[in-house]
DNA sequence: AGGCTTCCTTACCAGATGGTCAGGGAGGGG
DNA sequence: CCCCTCCCTGACCATCTGGTAAGGAAGCCT
């Protein structure tokens, strides 16, 4: 159910998606639905809560592997950027979701907010320090962040604006986003990074 | 009308503006547009046709003033990013209501690749013969030309990503896509291009 | 004055939507 | 056997949706 909800979602867009629908779908009943999940909206946060804890326990685990690992801040980063674009290439339909979730007054745009925002905090807090430490080049990481962010959800319109041109799913486009993200972030943060 | 339309698309979506909510906000009966527009999806036409309308004639001009000015390759395509620029900052509803009509099987999307296609064909025979003449590195012209279209449908994402996270109504971001953009661009066709 | 067009309105409608309510069947524990 | 809980469903509903039909008021032409 929240499988093809999450799709319907992110295909269709909340008001697109009708429970009947939905529920058709399923070869089940509308109500089995609303017997689940009270209401619509309701459905649309569950969707969102398993979308974002699959995001947030994958980031976790890169997180742990690479402090074990030792690498530099900077591999670290990386390691976070090429966990997301994995994920968003393994289940496209999590981009979908994200870019309707990502309009304002969406009725799940505070939800994702609740999921990424302690996230986000963390992020900024330890680049932070990274940067009075003085193995981050100085900036404004919030934006930083934020900018990653937005790329992100960039890519998953740039999929979508790609096949409405008839252009079929190439990687290209997407490897080539996650290197300027690279490359975006390297300039901005690794000291030593060239350029 | 067609600007009371363009700013409900482009907010809550083709689906989540209702013709009653749109006449009640201009104080007049939803019969009214109808009578004017005949039916929603009629009226969703008419506003993208008048925006595509004002895009085409913008990026004219600018054709024009830049071929009698008689810059190089690379100074036009730039003017032209930087018109298109403009024209988002000058109007952000714009890119609101591009990336609501950017969605596949948005009932806009047919429409605006009407627009636009005449446009990205124009531009790719054009950037193809550039290359062929060696004034331009060689390169896939049309997934350039999507690139650099999906770029700018991002910045309305951003903007509304970094309006969510309570970070006001900045320039820098996008003033910094920009840069990326006309960055990737050179880099793609600028044969004088450094990097 | 009378007719025609233009613009807007009231009244109305069929369909879909999210949601409520009561009930039915399956299983499990007493 | 009975009861209770868990899942699910059919019947029903208020509301809102885009859209239709008919009429009224203003202007304009003859």
């Amino acid at each position: 159910m929240l499988d093809a909800a999450l799709a319907s979602f992110g295909t269709a867009g909340y008001d697109g998606t009708s429970l009947d629908d939905l529920a058709a779908g399923l070869g089940i009943r509308k109500q089995t639905i609303l017997y689940h999940f009270v209401s619509k909206r309701r459905l649309l946060d569950s969707v969102v809560d398993r979308c974002a804890g699959e995001l947030v326990t994958a980031l976790e685990r890169v997180l742990v592997e690479s402090r074990t690992g030792g690498g530099t801040d900077w591999e670290r980063v990386e390691a976070m950027v090429r966990e997301v674009f994995r994920l968003a290439l393994d289940q496209p339909v999590l981009l979908g979701l994200l870019r309707e979730v990502s309009r304002p007054n969406s009725p799940g745009a505070v939800r994702v907010r609740i999921h990424l925002e302690p996230l986000m905090a963390r992020a900024r807090r330890w680049m932070e320090d990274e940067m009075a430490a003085g193995r981050m080049r100085r900036t404004d990481a919030q934006l930083l962040l934020l900018s990653a962010y937005s790329t992100v959800v960039g890519v998953a319109t740039e999929i979508e604006v790609l096949r409405a041109a008839g252009v079929g799913p190439t990687l290209r486009p997407v490897v080539q986003r996650r290197g300027e993200l690279l490359r975006f972030l390297r300039r901005s943060l690794d000291p030593a990074g060239s350029l």
